[in-house]
DNA sequence: GATAAATGTTACGGATCGGTAACATTGTCA
DNA sequence: TGACAATGTTACCGATCCGTAACATTTATC
């Protein structure tokens, strides 16, 4: 996960760069200190990522494609089973929110570059359609009563357990996440 | 609401600095632009405020003021009615999150500034206590079957509806939080 | 109208940050 | 070993930002 020591430099700053920006926020850090993080420079960083706005494109794209690994270890893990795909969403998703660097740099990035207008904000934005197309899909396929609803409230409690979970920490609402989430479900599912 | 022209520099800087602070985060926004905002200058910003930080905790106290209002105003439109006092604050929660420049300064300076050891940390963390603490007397008294648990689904709820109302804006999933908060409000009704 | 307080204006200091230039060092491959 | 690419180091520029000093102007109070 973490880059070791040794590993190209261009790797070691997207690695610390994304940790970084989930610590302390796209604008809250610097790129001297992320350099200084991935045990390298300012001068080698601007020679592999243009600009600081090129930087935080290319953690948003490797950041999405973990994602896509995180749909499909759903769909390997509960073959042909799209309620239990659905069950198994909600549990992953849990862990991905309540994980204390968690991987959800793209939900911060959205809501902290979306004012702007910056360069990643398309990208983001057909993401985020792509998810919830997928998750709508996958609702409908696992017999939920209004798909579209069920999206709706499960995107809420998401990005909410996240922006909690960063806040209020593990003693706050973001911990029952998985509890509240299923039994949502469960309600959609009659 | 907005401050007028005319009224004393103070209420007006703060009136400025509670809106960009809105809209471009605590960090996003300068103490030029504020006090150009407020038709005023820097210099009496900082006479009638030691400095930056202690106009963001102004402005949280400002903001905390009027979510007490907030509470009576629920509690006055239903008096002695628990049950319709907990949709009351779900609608007007619903309406408070998805207003264009909205009040939620206080969430989303919780996630702001959580990271770093701002002045107004305990401050928000009090108050988070206390709101949760009102909502879970209020589901009990309403006759929830888990108040703990509703209140959790509830705060997700909202604090996921103002994430996702500041990136996605009036097409996402936030504009359905009433509906969805609802329903799960009826589901603990049991 | 005089006096004092509050407010406005201009300029500046120190710090940080994004980005670049010039040069030194290391590593790789023939 | 020699040559070349990649990486590291230092220094700097311009912009922005928080905060202050000094002085001018308005406003309120007597």
């Amino acid at each position: 996960m973490t880059a070791a020591v040794r590993c190209p430099p261009r790797e070691r700053i997207i690695d610390a760069a994304r940790d970084l920006f989930r610590k302390h926020g796209i604008k809250g850090i610097g790129v001297d200190a992320i350099a200084e993080a991935a045990s390298s420079n300012k001068m080698t960083l601007y020679r592999h990522f243009g600009s600081k706005d090129d930087l935080v494109f290319v953690c948003l794209q490797e950041a999405a494609s973990e994602a896509e690994a995180f749909w499909e270890g759903i769909k390997a893990a509960n073959p042909g089973d799209p309620r239990a795909q659905l069950s198994d969403w909600v549990r992953r998703a849990g862990e991905f929110v309540t994980v204390e660097h968690c991987n959800c740099e793209l939900l911060d990035a959205a809501a902290q570059l979306m004012e702007s207008d910056h360069p990643a904000r398309q990208f983001i934005e057909d993401l985020r359609g792509l998810y919830r197309e997928r998750l709508v899909e996958l609702c409908r396929a696992a017999g939920a009563a209004d798909a579209e609803l069920l999206v709706d409230a499960l995107t809420l409690l998401v990005e909410g357990a996240r922006t909690n979970w960063r806040s209020a920490g593990p003693g706050g609402a973001a911990t029952r996440f998985v509890k509240v989430a299923d039994m949502i479900v469960d309600d959609f599912m009659r």
